[in-house]
DNA sequence: AGTATGATTGCCT
DNA sequence: GGCAATCATACTG
């Protein structure tokens, strides 16, 4: 009998292992997604995180069981998806900042209103909207599949955050053309 | 109640 | 490279 839990085994650990496992592991919504090729830890005890303030109501999925989805809207405008990582209770989270566009290319490129590749999924703000992210998925166990090949990846800092910057919890696919952003220099 | 600030993106110069 | 868009959340008074 196999497990019904999907995901990486590191997932109930520390979510900086987690986030690192996760490249590779293909997300999707609804058939719609990819390999994650880019994802950042939020531990909770990080300045950085949207749960370091303690439970509130946007936050509240994330001190749930890990495995579901964190959504939250990011300016006012980008709906971005985050996969809750970590012992039930610890408020910690990945956020999932992009994907190898494998699933429903065709619904994607209709969402973003966009035909390159590179721009259907390169970036938290357009995985959401690749993915129809809203409220609506709040809360959904996340649904994930092994990866098929393996991945080279490296740790870098994270991306648009002013506490904690020094912290390098941001992961890529060395390999990937879909990252938002490259390393500084190969590592 | 009012204000400042974002785990961003896309268009402008 | 710079900045506007756009609004929920967190914080101040």
């Amino acid at each position: 009998m196999e497990s019904v839990l999907s995901g990486p085994s590191q997932l109930a650990g520390d979510p900086v292992d987690a986030a690192s496992a996760l490249i590779g592991w293909t997300l999707l919504v609804d058939g719609v997604g990819g390999p994650i090729v880019e994802a950042e830890a939020y531990r909770h005890d990080d300045p950085a995180s949207h749960a370091f303030p303690g439970p509130t109501a946007r936050n509240a999925v994330m001190f749930g069981p890990p495995g579901r989805l964190y959504v939250y809207l990011s300016y006012g405008i980008h709906w971005c998806v985050n996969i809750v990582c970590g012992p039930e209770g610890t408020g910690a989270g990945v956020l999932i900042r992009a994907l190898e566009p494998a699933c429903g290319v065709a619904a994607m490129r209709a969402r973003r209103g966009r035909d390159d590749l590179r721009e259907l999924t390169s970036g938290p703000g357009r995985v959401g909207q690749a993915l129809s992210a809203g409220p609506w998925l709040a809360g959904a166990v996340a649904d994930l599949s092994p990866p098929d090949h393996p991945r080279r990846v490296v740790a870098t800092e994270r991306v648009g955050i002013s506490k904690a910057i020094d912290r390098r919890w941001r992961f890529l696919d060395l390999d990937s053309p879909y990252v938002s952003r490259r390393p500084r220099s190969a590592a």
